[in-house]
DNA sequence: TAAATTAGCGCACACTTGTTCGCTAGCGCA
DNA sequence: TGCGCTAGCGAACAAGTGTGCGCTAATTTA
C-alpha cells in the first residue's frame, strides 16, 4: 500500500469515526479530539497529521454530509423523470436519506443552530444550494415567476427539513404519518403559490 | 431581607447568569457548572443548594423560554384584536421577540435539536402548545376544518421557527427583508389550506 | 544504496471539570 | 436568649482535556 493511500485510509477512519460518534447523545461540539483519535485507533497525537483542529474536522464532515445531500437531490430528480409525483417522489426520497443517514442528517440539523459560527455558515451554505436547485427546478417545470419559485422553494425546504428534524427520532409508523403531513403542507404551498401567479 | 428571599434572589442570580452565558457561542451542554457559579459570583459547591443537576437548572431555563414565549402569544392575540392583519401583527410580534429576548429564543432553537433527550422533549413541548393554540384560533376565526387549521398552524409555526433561526444573527435591515418573505409565505399557505376548504 | 521525509507514538504539562466532605456564620423559631 | 437549620465556602480528588516535544520506523526520493 502506497504511502499516500494509507495517509487516506486513516484520514477516512478519522472521519468515520467521528460520524459514528455523533448518535443522538453526541454534538460536534462535545466530542473531544482524544476520543475521535481513540475510535479511530490512532494516538491523541497522530491526529494533528491530518487535520489542523477538530474544527477542521467538522467542516469536512458538513462538506461530506451536505455531499450526500446533493446526491439525494439528484437521485429525487432521476426518479421524478422516471414518472410519480415530485412532491411525493421527494419527500419519499428525503425520509429514506434520514433512515439511511442518520448522522449525517443529525449533523446538518444540530449544527446549523450550533455554537460555531463557522459550522453554521457551513450549513447553510448547503441548504441554500438545495433552496437554489429546487428553485431552478420550479422555475423551469412550472409557471412561477422566479421570486415565486424562490419564495416557495425556500418555505418548502424549510419545511421538510423542519420535519425531518422529527421524524429522525420517530419511529417508521410515526414517520410514516409525519411524511403524509409533509406531503399535505407542501401541497398547500403548491397550490397558495399557484395562486398568486394570475395575479403577478 | 428574608431567608427565603435571599435563596431566591440567589437563584434568580444563577438562572439569569444562565442565560448570560447562552450567546451565540454557547449551548447549555457545553456551559458548565463551575461557569455558571463563577457568574452567578457563588462558590461551585453552593450550586446544589438550589438544582440537582446542571440539567435541572436546564429545565427551568427552557420553561422560563416557554413561558416567555406563550406572553409573546397572548400580546399578539391582543394587537390583533386591536386591528391589523394577523399574518403581519404575528410575524412583526414574533421578530420583536428574536430580538429582544435573543438569548432565550437561542435557547430553544438549539435545545430543539440538541444532545439532550430531555431537553429536546421540553422544547417540543412548548412548540406544539404553540401550533395548539394557533391552530384553534385559526379554527374559530376561519372556514379551516380542524385538521386543515392544525396542517396550517404547524406548517406556520414551523416556518416562522425556521425564520426566527436566521433573523436572530442578522441585521435589523436583512431582518426587515427576511420579515417581508416570511409573511409572503405564509401568505401562500394561507391561501393554499383556503383552496381545500371547497373541496373537504 | 544512502539520504530525506513523514505518519505515528509516548511522555509530559498545565488546565478544567463534577462532586464529596467538613466547616462556619447567621437567620428564624421557641 | 438560646438552639437548630442551612446557604455558602474552601480544600481536595480523580478524571478528562488540548497540545508541545522528541523519537522511531518505514517509505519515498535521489
Amino acid at each position: 500500500m502506497n504511502r499516500q493511500q494509507q495517509k487516506l485510509k486513516t484520514r477516512r477512519a478519522i472521519i468515520d469515526a467521528a460520524f459514528n460518534l455523533l448518535d443522538e447523545q453526541r454534538s460536534l461540539s462535545s466530542v473531544s479530539l482524544r476520543e475521535v483519535a481513540r475510535a479511530a485507533g490512532i494516538a491523541p497525537t497522530s491526529f494533528y497529521r491530518h487535520f489542523k483542529d477538530i474544527d477542521e474536522l467538522g467542516l469536512t464532515l458538513v462538506d461530506e454530509a451536505g455531499l450526500a445531500l446533493r446526491q439525494l437531490m439528484r437521485q429525487a430528480r432521476s426518479r421524478i423523470d422516471a414518472g410519480g409525483g415530485v412532491i411525493t417522489t421527494s419527500v419519499n426520497t428525503f425520509m429514506e436519506f434520514v433512515v439511511a443517514n442518520s448522522n449525517e442528517f443529525r449533523l446538518l440539523l444540530r449544527e446549523h443552530s450550533g455554537t460555531s459560527p463557522a459550522f453554521r455558515a457551513a450549513v447553510i451554505r448547503e441548504i441554500q444550494h438545495f433552496i437554489e436547485e429546487l428553485s431552478d427546478y420550479t422555475a423551469n417545470h412550472t409557471e412561477l415567476s422566479g421570486n415565486l419559485a424562490s419564495l416557495q422553494a425556500e418555505a418548502m425546504v424549510r419545511l421538510v427539513f423542519s420535519a425531518g428534524a422529527e421524524a429522525i427520532d420517530a419511529s417508521p409508523a410515526q414517520r410514516e404519518i409525519q411524511a403524509q403531513r409533509l406531503i399535505q403542507q407542501l401541497r398547500i404551498i403548491s397550490k397558495g403559490a399557484s395562486f398568486y401567479v394570475s395575479k403577478a
